[in-house]
DNA sequence: AGTTTGTGCTTGCAGTATGCAAGCGGTCGC
DNA sequence: GCGACCGCTTGCATACTGCAAGCACAAACT
């Protein structure tokens, strides 16, 4: 959706940039998932992203600074999308609303365990968690604790224990 | 948009739900401008809202449990729109929208302060916020605080500061 | 070197959503 | 009774979504 700067409300300029069906799941599947290139994000994707809306929000999200895309040095056609600064601080918004899509969606149990534990570890969590993005896409320092590793364990135990 | 329920996961049917343009509008005016007929919602809308997507909306919201509507006694036609649990309850993804929109987008100061006033008070001005809101909205006991006054005269202030 | 498979999109088309502005039927105020 | 108000509804053009086939290029295989 273009970004019409209808009024000057960050709500209401946050939703002109991410506003619609896709862009934040193909955030979230970037952040918590993993998916760095256009091919794992689109075989992977657990609500059947449309290729033709895929590629259009990558390269809206390129655009407006929330990724970054390089290339692949193993493989020309390849690019490997990366998180920015502005992207990895959508996490306290990510989590708040996996919370609420806890208790008032019927979330599958294994698909919230993520959004469980994001919502028990509070602001020190998400900002651990913005450390460790800012690692693993921006080549900032790595930390020592790995909420990633956390939140994966969690999920693939739920997965186990069904 | 259709619930599909493409996946389980939380922040994906939270999308489904509210991942459009104009819903969270929809909720925030209510919410922080206490508009509640559907002519101050449409006269007062900062971003122009269209008739049929406000009714639209209204409609949506309301099948879907985020609203309800009562009619107004003083008047046949009209209806008087309230929140309900659910759409208290996502206060806190409105102030993390309103603080990464702060950081992230080019918002007017004086439509900025709410955000800014939620953000900085962080877990306990939106509980009680959400507890006057049970009360504007729910017929909960009158809370002592009156968050939402704080907020709007520091809008006002802001304005006044012009 | 030629062929096959993989890659990242692009395209065609039908259905749905948005946005502008006029219009409609009912209610209220004078 | 008339005019203004009210809450939508409607007509129409444009934009978005979704399905599935297709395209140009790169890599792997023979």
């Amino acid at each position: 959706m273009p970004q019409t700067g209808r009024s000057g409300c960050p709500i209401n300029l946050t939703l002109e940039q991410l506003g619609d069906r896709w862009s934040l799941i193909v955030i979230r599947d970037v952040m918590f998932g993993n998916r760095r290139t256009y091919g794992d994000l689109l075989a992977q994707s657990e609500e059947g992203i449309a290729s033709n809306i895929l590629a259009d929000r990558l390269k809206r999200l390129t655009a407006s600074g929330l990724l970054t895309r390089r290339a692949d040095p193993s493989h020309r056609q390849k690019g490997i999308y990366s998180l920015t600064e502005a992207s990895i601080q959508l996490v306290p918004l990510l989590a708040q609303m996996g919370a609420w899509g806890r208790r008032h969606t019927r979330p599958s149990k294994e698909l919230s365990v993520r959004a469980e534990l994001l919502e028990k570890g509070g602001a020190p969590l998400w900002n651990a968690f913005m450390d460790e993005l800012r690692h693993l896409h921006l080549n900032a320092r790595q930390p020592t604790r790995s909420v990633f590793r956390e939140l994966q364990a969690a999920y693939e135990k739920a997965l186990a224990r069904r």
